[in-house]
Formats: structure tokens, C-alpha cells, sequence
DNA sequence: CAGGACCATGACAGTTGCTGACATCACTAC
DNA sequence: GTAGTGATGTCAGCAACTGTCATGGTCCTG
């Protein structure tokens, strides 16, 4: 984060990254996949947050009230396992360069496969298990994207449950 | 993709795809930005059908509404332009590799950002706007996907919009 | 405590994607 | 006919990543 911030991600050598870190390259190779891999090391947790807690909602609830709580928690985590301060830093690193844009996506695109899956096992049919999990992915996306703005006070859960909470009425008007 | 299908997508090198086209590797590099891009040359016309459907369909009906006459557009170009065997091959390449995963979903999320700003254009406030694009985009992910499943008999327009039919229901129940 | 089975790391060479710089050649405009 | 423009070739070079082998520490066992 240091390096990247202050020369930009691309402008930072993986020989730079291991020797700051008192490393030698092929070991930060060993411990990262590829150079984008340091900005996204908590990713499994967040999608065990996420997939875990819609598993428990499907008990009670409907797929897309699952969803919502699912998503929702998945915000709660993030906001208290990183905080604002430091995911905004990290955006502002990922949201400008396309290599590490496309990363985040793809994380973000296997977690819905997986929420989809989720429903499908529960016995929702598709399309509605794959629309539901794309939909609480999206309010998931909205919320956090107006979680960073500039100004915003709202929490994190706070503005995904927003989010979702307008479907019904884009989809009434 | 004759290369791609024979060898894989990563065992095929540039210099071989340069040389099957009679050219030289710096030339290729002149025509695509990176290697990845060769399965992605129609995208901006794709782009250009979703994008442009919808402002058009944005002047009678509700922006859901547009947004599904937009995702139908661009899957009803899709399907006349390359049709499904093509579509089918490609998938095929694509979805197996993560880098190529990773491209299509930049140009996904990319068309995406271009319609919720469509939106806020006419007068659509955040998040619906936001949410509204998802959704269209989830709507065409969704029917894609299912277009290309085995057996699969309907069109490309005619799965998308069922896929974004299912909304109220998913919402309701 | 000796010996061996690991496991993390270092060292090093090699491949591949990608870029900058410069030269060449065909074509067009005037 | 000449100058300009655009597409291509040539070449050198960087940086991301990988395979392979060596080394040193830790832990387990007899």
C-alpha cells in the first residue's frame, strides 16, 4: 500500500514490493499468485461472510430477504474487520487501474456464483436463484460505491439495505 | 481460435497467433492492446447497441422498462452478428480461463457504468439509477447464460426477457 | 541427543507478454 | 516528382511469472 500510493501500482516492481518487505521475489510469488493479489489477501473471508450468512438466512426467510441480510452482513464485516479509512485508500488504488478493476470483479462474480448456488440448493429455480444472488450483489455494489462518497455518514449495511430497498419501487414504476 | 481451440488459450503464444496471421508480433500488438483482446474485437459495437437502445427507449416507458428493451437490443444484435455456435465456441474459451473471465467482466461492468449514467442523464437519481442498470445487466448475464446451456431451443431476447421478468416475483414472494 | 522429514526461503535461469525507438515501404495529395 | 502519412518490420529491453535445485530451520521420533 505504501509503494503503491506513493509511485502508483503499476509504477511498483514485484522487486520492489519483496524487498520492502525483506523478501526475495520468488518468494512474494510463493505467497501471492500474481503482483494484484497483496491488495485482495482478506477476499476469503469476506466471501465466507457473505455466502455463510446467506446459508443461515435461508432458514427463515425468503431468497431475497436472505440475500439482503447476507449482503448487509458482508458490509458489517468489511467496515469493521478494515474501516472506512482504509478501504477508501484501497479504492483509490484498485478503482483507477484496470488490471486490479478486473480482479475485484471477478472475486465479486465468483461470490454471486457461489450465492447462486447456495439458493439453487435450497431449492430455488433458476433463473430466480441466479437473478437473486445478482441482485443482492448489486445492492451490495450500489451501497459500497456510496459508502466511499465524499461526505457520506451512513454505515455500510446502512446504504446496501437502501439500495435494495429500491427494487420494488424501480421495478413498480 | 482455431489456436485456442487446438492448444488452450495460455500454451498459445503471440508470436504463434502472429505468425498463423502472417504478421509479426509487434504488429499484433498494434492492432490489440493485449493478448486477450482477440476475443473481444466486437465489444464496442455491443456496446454501442445497449447503450444506444437505450436512450432511445428511454423517452416513452419507465427506465426498467428501457433497460429491458436495451438488454433485449443488445442480445438480439448479438445473436444476428455472431450467432449461437460462435457465441458457444467463444464461451467456451472464455469461460475456462480467468484472465479471459476478467476481461469480459470489465467490459460488462464498463457497459454497465455507461447505462446508469444514460439514466442519471434523463433524470434518474442514485442508487436507482445504479440498481436499474444492474438489473438490465443481470437480466442479459442470466439469459445469456442460459441461451448457451445445452438443449436450450429460445432466443437470446426471449430468455433475457424472462430472466428480468422474474423480478417482481423475486421481489414479492 | 542424533537423524530424518518436512517447510519456508534463497539463488538462478528461462519463457512470455508487452513497449519504445527507429527503419522501410506503399500510397496519396499537391 | 516530392513530401507526407500510415502500416509494418526489426531489434533491444523490461517486468511478470515459473521450474528447479540448494540451504537452513523446526519438529518429531527413536
Amino acid at each position: 500500500m505504501e509503494l503503491f500510493s506513493e509511485h502508483g501500482y503499476e509504477q511498483t516492481t514485484v522487486a520492489e514490493i519483496a524487498e520492502r518487505a525483506g523478501l526475495t521475489e520468488r518468494t512474494f510469488f510463493r505467497h501471492y499468485s500474481d503482483k494484484r493479489e497483496v491488495l485482495f489477501s482478506g477476499g476469503d473471508e469476506f466471501r465466507d461472510a457473505f455466502v455463510g450468512r446467506l446459508e443461515e438466512a435461508l432458514d427463515s426467510m425468503s431468497a431475497l430477504q436472505a440475500v439482503t441480510i447476507a449482503a448487509q452482513a458482508a458490509g458489517a464485516s468489511l467496515e469493521e474487520r478494515v474501516g472506512r479509512d482504509f478501504a477508501s485508500a484501497r479504492q483509490a488504488i484498485v478503482s483507477v487501474n484496470p488490471a486490479l478493476r478486473e480482479r475485484e470483479l471477478i472475486k465479486i462474480a465468483d461470490i454471486t456464483a457461489a450465492m447462486a448456488q447456495a439458493l439453487r440448493l435450497r431449492g430455488v429455480d433458476e433463473p430466480d436463484a441466479s437473478m437473486t444472488a445478482e441482485l443482492g450483489m448489486a445492492g451490495f455494489r450500489v451501497g459500497f460505491d456510496r459508502w466511499l462518497a465524499a461526505g457520506e455518514q451512513r454505515t455500510l449495511p446502512g446504504l446496501i439495505h437502501e439500495a435494495l430497498g429500491r427494487i420494488p419501487s424501480v421495478v413498480g414504476s
